[in-house]
DNA sequence: CGCAAGATTGACGGAGTTCAAGCCGAGTGG
DNA sequence: CCACTCGGCTTGAACTCCGTCAATCTTGCG
């Protein structure tokens, strides 16, 4: 159990593997945001030597639910959604993760959920046991990762409120704001806001249909709430308006 | 911040305030199953400085939403609600908790939900500051902590998936099933399992209405799969087929 | 330019909600 | 001891929002 620096071998499904770090993590564009924020300079060079990174393009795999979980993650670039699926394919997302989010707090030997790339995602991961080991002699590091889980667990109460009691109108509009929060947050524009998913996968998010999805997307943008631009681009047009809607009727 | 050993002056909403503690943490029914399980005798000494007990009856705030955090709890008894509202009063309750449950993981300065009680119920409460400077002493205790938080994440995934994509019936079963588990858990009847929370909570908790919630136990009672017997009490007549119902259609 | 995948729109149907009575059972008081 | 009451539960009937099925349109890309 004992971590072995510089080991390396190293394979999460089919990810591309660029084993060799050129900068490390010192320059890692989203640490102020992760786990790793709290570390200070020896800390970066454990993690440093302890993660691996991969890249995974759309649509790919980065584990199912059931696997042993032996990996974690941060993610450092993309997006990606996670879900749980019913015997006869019904879908669930649980949440899109963007940068700076960590991935696999689960605590479990099985993975409880899959996750798969939105977009081409850039994933720094760790080994279980390793991170696991880290976390034992970096107190503040742990104390992040509770605050971590508990920001997760207010936001998937917030997510059961949505989808047990708000209409697809309330539930659109209380995503197209979060996405924009999001983006704000890993310093991406929050206005005319990148709405990375297919039609399908915000169904799946707000437990709807893609028909219903569209639909209301037509209906905000008829009454002049928001403006469907190209390139997969949002422009919330009144964003008080929207505010008021996703919050209540 | 330090923590004053002996102070007990508290005031937690308006629960009965039994200051005096007779067999202190060494006898707690519960703690297997909570936060202090990996304690020794030390830590529970010092849990047992920094705690009261408090009761709260059926119906009773324990805190509301937006109030600032200053307490965790533990449940040594009794059904607690837990729910977010929307400003028409539409409510979603987000979890029920039960003996052995920790109340409050949160990590914001304010509470993110409400809480209420069930039945009567038995807390074992915490100042927010005090815990925090317990869990710096207790590695043990706080990973504990993060072990909890990731049941509770993927506890809350699993209802996200009910929510979005079950049908009534499916939820139904689901809930019948984990109010079983969790009385298997906690030491009581797992069969004829007693349903403490009314329909109107059954129903705010599923995302139903309290018509649709009765109609479902009509049907399912009808189909033989389950029996209601008087005080609160439902027979899982057949287990199985309420499993396969549950999982999925 | 042309194709394929995704997005939109339309028509229709159904699961669950809404509104409105009844019913049942525990607590109360005569 | 029993009628009364009140809240919660059940049942019925009508409605509605969203799902389903199907056709058309748009968009990105070779």
């Amino acid at each position: 159990m004992k971590a072995r620096t510089g080991q390396r071998e190293f394979s999460v499904a089919s990810g591309d593997n660029d084993a060799a770090i050129p900068p490390a993590c010192t320059l890692c564009g989203v640490r102020s945001l992760t786990v790793c924020a709290p570390l200070d300079n020896a800390g970066l060079t454990a993690v440093d030597e302890i993660a691996t990174r991969h890249t995974f393009e759309p649509g790919q795999t980065i584990f199912d639910e059931g696997e042993p979980s032996q990996h974690l993650f941060n993610v450092t670039d993309g997006t990606v959604k996670i879900y749980k699926l019913l015997a006869d394919g019904r879908r669930q997302i649980t949440g899109f993760l963007f940068s700076g989010d960590f991935l696999g707090l689960a605590s479990e030997a099985t993975y409880t959920y899959s996750a798969e790339a939105v977009t081409t995602t850039k994933l720094c991961c760790f080994r279980h046991g390793q991170l696991d080991e880290l976390l034992q002699r970096s107190p503040q590091m742990e104390r992040r990762l509770l605050a971590i889980a508990g920001h997760e667990l207010a936001e998937a109460q917030e997510q059961m409120l949505l989808l047990g009691r708000k209409t697809a109108k309330e539930r659109v509009a209380s995503f197209l704001l979060l996405l924009s929060r999001r983006a704000k947050q890993t310093g991406r524009s929050e206005d005319p806001v990148h709405v990375p998913m297919n039609r399908t996968d915000i169904a799946d998010y707000l437990g709807l249909t893609t028909e219903t999805v569209s639909r209301t997307f037509t209906k905000l943008k008829l009454e002049g709430l928001i403006r469907l631009l190209p390139k997969s681009m949002v422009a919330l047009a009144d964003r008080q308006q929207l505010s008021d809607i996703a919050e209540t009727s």
